[in-house]
DNA sequence: CTCCTGCCTTGATGTAAATCAAAGTTGATG
DNA sequence: CATCAACTTTGATTTACATCAAGGCAGGAG
């Protein structure tokens, strides 16, 4: 009833709208959660990170394309037996209830994000989470971006020119530093969240 | 612990960031939740209808601001009684995340609106929605529209400029028509929806 | 080593939506 | 019924981002 599975990076997990008869947990690496108009525009919805929860109880369709964005482990459940435990464990159900409104949370601030912000403020908002999961006894910050350009793109309602554009300019005028081109580095970890848009109350970060 | 309320359209029912000492349901009217930058720019997150839920459990601030869209009765519930309720009460919870759920698949496909849509699209699609709501009985489709230009604008990431401009350009190319400014009409919801840049199945939500 | 191929960056140009600016409606109130 | 405020529409102009178009760079295969 219970498995592991791995995937490598860009490898289709489930498509848009196929049977999806299991759901899981991210047990390492991460994915991405898009969402896809008939033309072909797409729009990234969620970001996996281990520990997420993958699939609906009580759906048995996907309602979006889940994608590897590095290599990744899965943990899966039968989709029925993972019915049955959850109907006879309340925490459980639980648990998941207060998963789900986190990511409900985090899909309304996203929300405002893809609304409301100008392209800097967007790529200085992601910059800033992938930063916030860095570990925070060194400096500069520094962390390993998980997504390509094309796939921050996706994600923030830009073209990949666009978050190239505003990351050369991130850079330009000293907020980040880039190792490579997938390693971010940010001494000014309150400067970065101004960008961004939002008020640097930062949770202890600096 | 269980007591009903009314406000009246346009009065704040809570504000972003303040305690938040019952949860509770639309009884009948319509309510914003709207999220905020420091700047003032503002971003819809959620439409609440009838039956819809407000609050979170477990949490004692509220994300959101909350506000009457219409005339409004809400039927409250102190917090600590409730999370006793669903503690006891297995049902209660498996509806709840059923509904939290719904939600966040609501939330996803909206990010999809305001990231990919053009104005002319996300004007199309909030009609569509509002429509999708109206008695199928009766031809043509007849919906009163529970939001001001302003509060669509919101909603959709856009000025209110642009919202009337799209209706006025939807009305000219006669996908709907208006009966004053709060009244749609449409004879053809397969062409609105193409407008929407759906496949004409409402897939969706507000 | 050299040639791909897949990313990424940069520049020039075009355009959808924002902004700025009136003016027209509607509906509430004295 | 006149007035006033709130809401809505429309027009002119600006601008942020998309689109179009090269070119650069790193890693893998021959």
């Amino acid at each position: 009833m219970k498995s592991y599975r791995s995937w490598t990076t860009g490898e289709t997990i489930v498509m848009e709208g196929e049977p999806l008869p299991f759901v899981g947990s991210v047990v390492s690496g991460c994915a991405t959660l898009t969402r896809s108009m008939e033309d072909g525009r797409t729009q990234m919805v969620g970001l996996l990170m281990p520990s997420d929860f993958v699939g609906r109880p009580g759906r048995t369709t996907a309602a979006y394309e889940v994608v590897a964005a590095t290599d990744l482990v899965l943990c899966q459940f039968r989709r029925d037996a993972f019915e049955e435990m959850m109907a006879e464990t309340p925490n459980v159900s639980q648990r998941l209830l207060e998963m789900s409104l986190d990511e409900l949370d985090a899909a309304r601030d996203w929300m405002l994000v893809l609304g409301r912000k100008t392209a800097r403020e967007k790529v200085a908002t992601l910059l800033a989470n992938v930063l916030r999961r860095a570990p925070t006894d060194q400096r500069p910050l520094r962390a390993e971006l998980p997504l390509t350009r094309d796939a921050m793109a996706t994600y923030l309602g830009l073209t990949i020119e666009t978050v190239s554009r505003q990351i050369s300019a991130l850079r330009k005028a000293e907020i980040i530093r880039l190792e490579g081109n997938r390693t971010v580095l940010c001494d000014d970890y309150g400067a970065l969240l101004t960008e961004a848009g939002d008020d640097d109350d930062g949770d202890g970060l600096y």
